[in-house]
DNA sequence: GACATTTGAATGTTTTTGAATGTATTGTGT
DNA sequence: ACACAATACATTCAAAAACATTCAAATGTC
């Protein structure tokens, strides 16, 4: 087997998609290195915030110690992320004037708003946004100004409050890292948190909050809102039914995103 | 096999599309050529920004979410503006709080400026900042908000404005579309002009010019201020013989960015 | 032939790796 | 609950591998 450290991790990475965990000695014997080695290629992808760490070996991430990386994560989950950014489409109409936070599945969700046509206004603090809708004839693109997170490739903090606080929109889409019945909608950065929060704020209307999965049951580190606030939930179909075993308000109305069967 | 570079890397970018990972002592074998030259192959297609380099190998590259697209045409330096950015350099202090307004020019400037490792913070409206300032230590990057403008891969109007206002630099490095003593300084856009007056009505130190030889002596359609305002220009050889025909106050001082010999 | 480009050898440096040691953590039996 | 073994871990250290850099030879180009 291959044996420099950026195969090594890839492997790993794609065993944990797979089976959810994986032991020391197993990678050990697969890789052909020795068991140290191994420990420190899942110390590395911890600290990079891609696997968790165990006694043993490594896991799926469930609570997010450290922001995982950004290109990293826009490569997971592709299909999910796809499915649910066509979701919202029917809960967009048109004319409406849109806050959207930053993340990777917003992005997603913004794609597909550009692809629909639908003459909207889209306020966001996500500066990707601005390439994906660079062509569009048909999204008015507002951003929010503020200190700029590469690691994010977004703007927060009270700069951007101050931009959110001078506009109302009628719907808002807020992506999270974590969603959870006790700890309510979680960032890893607080300044996201406070930005994502002066969003909600500023909605007259409905408030979608858009999660696949990997996003469900999770707790980050920073509140931004409960989920008394929140109105509908797109999700994909696993997260669906983790959602059904929680106990969550009937307020809170559940979309489930179908997913296509991909040849 | 085959052995001259282009048809070397090329096998290299196959294989990475292949395997997601290459190593340096494989590629030497198949290849039949020493490893020092693959390295060179794999520092090259890095560079190009085609493949990840890592110790031992290189990966694919994990693509961005979206692509700027002045990263695609990343072959072609326009040369006079590089100059005039690097003759900027000696004009900014560490430390220092720069407005900077959109514009190639001036995205050039801030290359230069991230280059130069200098602390600093940079307020700007030119979106592409994000992407240039991506990995530094040393920038602090403030984006100002508004209505993205997708033409200039900016923003502007009120709501930048507003922003601007909350901000008080020491220095202003400005781009413009038209240099004149009649006119002032003039640009093709309503909005642009006017953030750009915002952002030199909050610097409290020195305002510079940067125009390369094309730009003087032309009159846009929008004033942004007059030459009063202004206290530096810095232009390449043919704008400093263009400017010296020209009667303008001995308070506005012009400094000529060496055109270097390049290697 | 003069010139630039490409290549590989030689050097010293950095990163990676695995063995060795002792310390935590987990699991098992009583 | 406790002791005890087994396993996983942290830390240190030395060898090995990969690296950066410089220089000269080989190659291709005009």
């Amino acid at each position: 087997m291959a044996s420099i450290p950026a195969s090594r991790q890839q492997y790993i990475l794609s065993r944990i998609q797979e089976e959810g965990t994986v032991n020391v000695n197993q990678l050990s014997e697969a890789l052909e290195v020795s068991e140290l080695t191994i420990r420190r290629d899942l110390d590395q992808l911890a600290k990079r915030g891609l696997v968790e760490r165990t006694h043993g070996g490594a896991s799926l991430r469930r609570n997010l110690p450290v922001e995982p990386d950004y290109l990293q994560k826009a490569s997971e989950y592709p299909l999910e992320k796809n499915v649910i950014g066509e979701g919202v489409l029917d809960l967009v109409d048109e004319g409406d004037t849109l806050y959207i936070n930053s993340g990777t599945t917003t992005l997603e969700v913004i794609r597909a708003l550009v692809d629909s046509k639908k003459r909207l206004t889209i306020v966001t603090n996500n500066i990707d946004a601005a390439y994906v809708c660079k062509e569009s004839e048909s999204i008015r693109l507002v951003l929010a100004g503020g200190v700029y997170r590469a690691r994010s490739h977004s703007v927060s903090g009270s700069l951007s409050s101050l931009v959110v606080e001078q506009i109302w929109a009628n719907k808002a889409i807020i992506g999270v890292d974590g969603f959870s019945v006790q700890a309510g909608l979680t960032t890893p950065v607080l300044e996201e948190a406070e930005t994502t929060r002066a969003m909600i704020k500023h909605t007259a209307g409905k408030v979608i909050v858009v999660a696949a999965a990997n996003k469900i049951g999770v707790v980050s580190n920073y509140k931004t809102v409960s989920l008394e606030d929140v109105d509908v939930l797109v999700t994909d179909e696993k997260g669906a039914e983790l959602v059904n075993q929680m106990e969550i308000s009937d307020d809170l109305s559940i979309v489930v995103a179908p997913m296509r069967r991909s040849e």
